[in-house]
DNA sequence: TATTGTTATACTCTATAACTATA
DNA sequence: TATAGTTATAGAGTATAACAATA
């Protein structure tokens, strides 16, 4: 399997299949079309369902907050917002300057139960067979390997 | 730890920031955003190099072949494959029915060397602070996570 | 003026459908 | 007919630039 057409430091791979980079980008491609699956029903988006289950945690905080927190761009927030708000899942308030504060409406509420429970259905699946050492390993993992800036939830 | 993200007492749903299928998508977004960059003075998009990658393992496969054991379907091969020989990094011959049979050109494999250095800089930079033992698991996890049907291609 | 949000636009990857070409 | 490849097109996510609105 390996080409034996390099030397070999320490990190050099033998097969691209044996590399965490190349795994990782396959898993997630995975899950994210088993996602959008299991969203379509309820009618929302990967990233709507994303800021759906943000906001249950975080209620009223505003666009630029989700966005920093969840990294996405302001510029690809608005329409997710906006749609979010067409469909009258949350409502957006004005909270001093330009900022808008966003809430989840009763139906909003309704529907973040769906999404968790996809979410939560998916994540049983994907941890199903890990003890919980090694699914908090690889979440650790997961988290280590971000780069300076990219933390959780910057405080 | 204790804003953002991870604070929410409230919910019985495992909060975002702490699921596995949340992390990974993260952890791959990003990947990917460092490896387009470090692609870009290559004059290559990810999906271009991994198929160099392949082709330097895998000589001569067709592009069925590859992209089955890529997850890159028919009409997503075609541009890419034609791309890569309209910069002359690979040859496409005829082998059997419609098949093409891709090899690298001279100046393909030396665009792979460079390629491989990127992806092994990526590598080394992800998998610095594990232990081999836990980047063994980690690559474990994620393979264990897809559904059946999804498994690696054998050789 | 700095922050926030919006619009327009473009790129990458992925997906399906309908088509062509060859054994 | 079955397999391989191509073209057209659409959707989702992400990116930048230019602009508007508000404290």
């Amino acid at each position: 399997m390996a080409s034996g057409l390099m030397s070999n430091p320490s990190h050099a791979f033998v097969s691209l299949a044996d590399t965490l980079g190349f795994q990782l980008r396959r898993a997630a491609a995975i899950l994210k079309t088993a996602l959008e699956a299991e969203l379509e029903p309820l009618g929302l988006r990967a990233s709507e369902a994303t800021v759906l289950i943000y906001l249950g945690e975080n209620p009223g905080r505003t666009q630029s907050e989700i966005g920093r927190d969840l990294r996405i761009k302001p510029a690809n927030m608005a329409p997710i917002v906006s749609r979010l708000a067409a469909v009258e899942l949350i409502t957006r308030t004005p909270a001093g300057g330009r900022a808008l504060a966003l809430h989840l409406t009763d139906r909003g509420m309704a529907r973040l139960a769906e999404v968790r429970g996809v979410l939560q259905a998916q994540e049983a699946r994907i941890t199903g067979r890990m003890s919980p050492q090694e699914r908090d390993l690889v979440i650790a993992a997961l988290k280590a390997i971000r780069p300076p800036g990219c933390e959780d939830a910057p405080g």
